[in-house]
DNA sequence: TTCACAAAACTTTTT
DNA sequence: GTTTTGTGAA
C-alpha cells in the first residue's frame, strides 16, 4: 500500500473544527475520508457511533462503510455512512411527529410528484393559467431546496405566477391528506426539524460529534442547513469536495456552498489535494487546459507523476452511426478488456447507437441509468399496491392500480368516485369503502369496487405478519398479475414477466437480511438508485452519462457527441445554460480516465425524430487546445470553421458562432448557434437586450455586422 | 368499459 | 423517436 502524501497526511489528521479539503480530480479523495474516519477511530479513540459521513450516492456510501471496515479489520464498524437522503428519512422516521405528522408515511418519487401535478393543474380553477407539470414541481423544488417558501405578503407578478403559487398550497395539501412527503422533504423536513426543536437538534448534536461530507460541491442549501445545524455544536465538519466538479446545480446544488466555506465556518483550515494519481499526464493537462476557461473557480494546480502517455485522440464522424461504429472497430481493434472500458456520453438517448454498434461487433455492454428498473411499469404497479396496504390515503397508488389489471372500474366510475371524495373531503379509498350504499352507481361497479375493497383489507391483514416476498407473491397470484402481463404484450411479455420475478428477488433479499416491515421496505427502496447496482469488473463495456461517470475510473474513456448543442448542452427552449457548468461535466467525464482518452463526435445526426445536418465541433475541443489533441481518421476536424473553397452561395449564410448581427426590431446581437442549412438555416440569437430568438435566416430582417466578431 | 389506432406533444443531467 | 392523449368501434 502507498503511503498518504503530505497533504493527505495533513487532511486526514486535521484537529478538531472545520476543515475543507479541496480534492481534484483522482487525488484519493475517497482515501483521505476512509484515513481520516479510521484515523478518528484509532488514534483519537472516538466511538465509531458519534461518526456521520454523508454522500450523495448509496454506491459511496456503501464502498465507504466497507473500505473503513477493512481498514480496521473489523465486520461492523458500527459508524452511520449513508445518503443525505437516508440520512433525512431516518430522523424523520424518529422525528417526524414533533413536526406534527403521522409517523407512517410514504415517500412520492418524481413520478408520483408529475401524476399528481398533471391533475392539480387540470382541477385549477378556470382563471388561472395551466402551466406546464415539469415547470410547476421545478418552481417548487427550486424553493424547498432553498429552505424557503413563495414570500405570502409579495402579489404575483403575472398570471403563471399566480398559478404557481396556487399549486404550491395544493400540492402539499394533497401531500399531507395523503400522508406522503416527496424526495425534497426529507432534507426540507430534517431541516426544519433541527431549526425549530432544540431538542431534537441537540440529540443528532450530541449523538454524531464528527460530521463528514464528500462532494461537498454538490450539497443545495438544505444539505448546507442540515451540515451547519449538525456540526453547530462542535464545529467538527469536514468536508471533501472540488468545485470543477459541481455538476448537479440544476438539482439545486449550490456552488458557493464550496467556494465560500472558508468564510462560512469560522477558522475553517483547507487542504489541497493535488496530485492526481489516476490519469497520465497527456490526459490531465488536457482536461486542465478545458477548465481553466472558467471563472469561477478556486484555482488548483493539478499534476500527476505519471509523466507522457499517449495524446488524448479525436474522432469526428459524418454521421452519429459512424461514430458509434468507430467507437466499438476501435476498442476491439486495439483489444481492450471490455471491463477496462467506458462509453461516456451527456443524454441518455444516445446510449441507442452505441447498443447497436456493440450487439453487432458482439461486445458485452452494460448501460447504466436510462430507463431505471424502479421505474418500470410492472414494478411501479407492484409498489403502488403495497403503498396502497400500508397507507389507504394514498392516492396517488390508489388511482393507478384501481384498474390493474382491468377489473371494470374505468374513467366514468372513477370521475364519480372523485367527486364524493372532493366533497368529503376524504381519501379516494374511503369513498371506495362506503360505494355499497352508493346507490346512483351501477351494480357492476359496486361489486367490482367490493372486491377491491376486500382485496386491499385481506393483503393489508397478511402485510402485518408476513415477510415481504410471500406478501407480494400472494398479491400477484391473488390479482392474476403475470396473467395480465402475458396477455398486455405479446412480443416483450417474457422480459416483462422477467421484471416481476427480479422484483420478487429483490424482496426476497429484503427479508433475508432481516429488513423489516414492509413499510420500511418500501422507504428504503425510494432511495435506491440504479447506479448503486452497477457491478464493477464484469466483462463487458459500460455505457453511460457523464453524470452517472462521477466518482468513478476506468483505463480507456471515450467521450461522445463533442459537439455545440449536446456538449455544452443546450437546447431552443433554454437561454441561459451555464457553460462553465458545462465546461466542468466535460472534465469530469474527462477524468475518469486513466491511461487513454478518446474524444468523438459527429457532424450529423438525428435529435428527437429530426434530421440535423452541419452540426459544429465542440467549442471544448478548441478550448483544450489542437496541439494536445490527435486528429484521427482520415476527415479532419474543421472547428467552426466554414472550408474556404467553399464559399457560401448567399452572404447570409456565413452565419457562425460568435457573428455579430443586427436585427430590424431587436437591434444588435451575436449568433449563439445554427441548426439545419439552406432555405432552412436557423440562427439562435442573443440580443443586446438580453433576449434570445431563434430565427429563420432567410426571413428575418438581420444584417450581419461586418468586422465586428468576437 | 375496453381495446385499437391515430394524432399530438415532448424532448438533460438524478438523490 | 418515444410517450402521452384523444377518438371511435365493439
Amino acid at each position: 500500500m502507498i503511503a498518504l502524501n503530505k497533504e493527505q497526511e495533513a487532511a486526514v489528521t486535521a484537529p478538531d473544527g472545520p476543515a475543507l479539503v479541496l480534492a481534484g480530480a483522482g487525488s484519493g479523495k475517497t482515501r483521505v475520508i476512509i484515513e481520516r474516519l479510521a484515523w478518528l477511530i484509532e488514534e483519537r479513540g472516538i466511538d465509531p457511533r458519534r461518526l456521520l459521513a454523508l454522500t450523495f450516492t448509496n454506491k459511496a456510501a456503501n464502498e465507504m462503510q466497507q473500505r473503513v471496515a477493512e481498514r480496521l479489520q473489523l465486520d461492523r464498524v458500527g459508524l452511520w455512512v449513508g445518503t443525505f437522503h437516508s440520512f433525512g428519512l431516518y430522523v424523520l422516521r424518529r422525528e417526524i411527529e414533533r413536526l406534527g405528522r403521522p409517523s407512517s408515511f410514504t415517500i412520492f418519487d418524481d413520478a408520483d410528484q408529475m401524476s399528481l401535478m398533471k391533475r392539480l393543474i387540470q382541477d385549477l380553477p378556470a382563471g388561472l393559467e395551466k402551466v406546464l407539470p415539469r415547470d410547476a414541481l421545478a418552481f417548487i423544488s427550486a424553493l424547498k431546496q432553498r429552505v424557503e417558501a413563495p414570500p405570502p405578503d409579495e402579489q404575483p407578478k403575472n398570471e403563471s405566477e399566480r398559478s404557481l403559487r396556487e399549486l404550491w398550497s395544493r400540492y402539499h395539501g394533497a401531500l399531507s391528506r395523503a400522508r406522503a412527503v416527496d424526495f425534497d422533504d426529507l432534507l426540507v423536513l430534517p431541516a426544519r426539524l433541527f431549526q425549530e426543536s432544540a431538542e431534537a437538534r441537540q440529540k443528532y448534536q450530541r449523538r454524531f460529534q464528527y460530521v463528514l461530507v464528500d462532494e461537498y460541491q454538490d450539497t443545495n442549501r438544505a444539505q448546507y442547513v442540515l451540515a451547519r445545524l449538525l456540526s453547530e455544536a462542535h464545529g467538527n465538519i469536514f468536508a471533501v469536495g472540488d468545485e470543477d466538479q459541481s455538476i448537479y446545480s440544476w438539482r439545486g446544488a449550490d456552488i458557493n456552498n464550496i467556494l465560500d466555506f472558508a468564510n462560512d465556518f469560522a477558522e475553517a483550515k483547507v487542504y489541497r489535494l493535488e496530485q492526481n494519481y489516476r490519469s497520465t499526464k497527456a490526459i490531465l493537462d488536457a482536461a486542465n487546459a478545458l477548465v481553466a476557461h472558467n471563472a469561477n473557480r478556486l484555482g488548483k494546480n493539478l499534476w500527476t507523476a505519471h509523466e507522457g502517455g499517449a495524446r488524448v485522440r479525436v474522432f469526428a464522424a459524418q454521421v452519429a452511426d459512424e461514430e458509434a461504429q468507430f467507437v466499438v472497430d476501435d476498442l476491439r481493434q486495439r483489444g481492450l478488456a471490455p471491463e477496462q472500458v467506458a462509453v461516456l456520453y451527456r443524454t441518455n438517448g444516445q446510449s441507442r447507437l452505441f447498443e447497436e454498434a456493440c450487439r453487432l461487433q458482439g461486445i458485452n455492454y452494460v448501460v447504466v441509468g436510462g430507463i431505471k428498473f424502479y421505474s418500470r411499469k410492472e414494478v411501479k404497479d407492484i409498489v403502488a399496491y403495497l403503498r396502497l396496504l400500508v397507507n389507504q390515503d394514498d392516492d396517488e397508488s390508489l388511482r393507478r392500480v384501481l384498474n390493474v389489471p382491468p377489473r371494470g372500474i374505468g374513467g366514468v366510475t372513477l370521475q364519480h368516485l372523485e367527486q364524493y371524495a372532493a366533497l368529503r373531503n376524504s381519501a379516494l379509498f374511503q369513498v371506495l369503502r362506503d360505494v355499497e350504499t352508493d346507490e346512483t352507481l351501477s351494480a357492476r361497479a359496486r361489486q367490482a369496487a367490493l372486491g377491491f375493497v376486500r382485496l386491499v383489507d385481506d393483503l393489508a391483514l397478511k402485510a402485518r405478519e408476513s415477510k415481504v416476498a410471500p406478501l407480494v407473491e400472494a398479491l400477484l397470484e391473488k390479482i392474476g398479475y403475470r396473467e395480465y402481463v402475458r396477455q398486455s404484450d405479446e412480443k416483450d411479455f417474457r422480459s416483462r414477466l422477467e421484471v416481476v420475478e427480479e422484483f420478487l428477488s429483490a424482496c426476497e433479499q429484503h427479508d433475508a437480511r432481516g429488513g423489516g416491515p414492509l413499510l420500511q421496505f418500501l422507504q428504503d427502496m425510494a432511495l435506491i438508485s440504479d447506479v448503486d447496482s452497477l457491478v464493477a469488473g464484469a466483462p463487458a463495456v459500460t455505457l453511460m452519462t457523464c453524470h452517472s461517470a462521477k466518482g468513478l475510473e476506468y483505463d480507456h474513456v471515450y467521450l461522445a457527441g463533442l459537439e455545440e448543442g449536446l456538449l455544452p448542452f443546450f437546447s431552443e427552449f433554454d437561454d441561459d445554460r451555464d457553460i462553465e457548468e458545462e465546461r466542468r461535466l466535460c472534465y469530469v467525464a474527462m477524468t475518469r480516465a486513466r491511461q487513454s482518452l478518446t474524444l468523438t463526435a459527429a457532424r450529423a445526426r438525428v435529435l428527437y425524430g429530426r434530421h440535423n445536418p452541419a452540426r459544429q465541433l465542440s467549442r471544448f475541443l478548441q478550448e483544450i487546445g489542437l496541439e494536445r489533441l490527435e486528429i484521427v481518421g482520415e476527415k479532419e476536424p474543421k472547428h467552426r470553421k466554414a472550408p474556404p473553397e467553399q464559399a457560401p452561395a448567399q452572404p447570409i449564410q456565413a452565419l457562425r458562432q460568435g457573428t455579430r448581427v443586427r436585427h430590424a426590431s431587436f437591434g444588435p446581437g451575436s449568433v449563439l448557434y445554427t441548426s439545419g442549412s439552406g432555405d432552412k438555416l436557423r440562427a439562435r440569437i442573443r440580443f443586446n437586450t438580453g433576449r434570445t430568438v431563434t430565427l429563420m435566416v432567410n426571413q428575418a430582417p438581420i444584417e450581419i455586422l461586418e468586422g465586428k466578431q468576437r
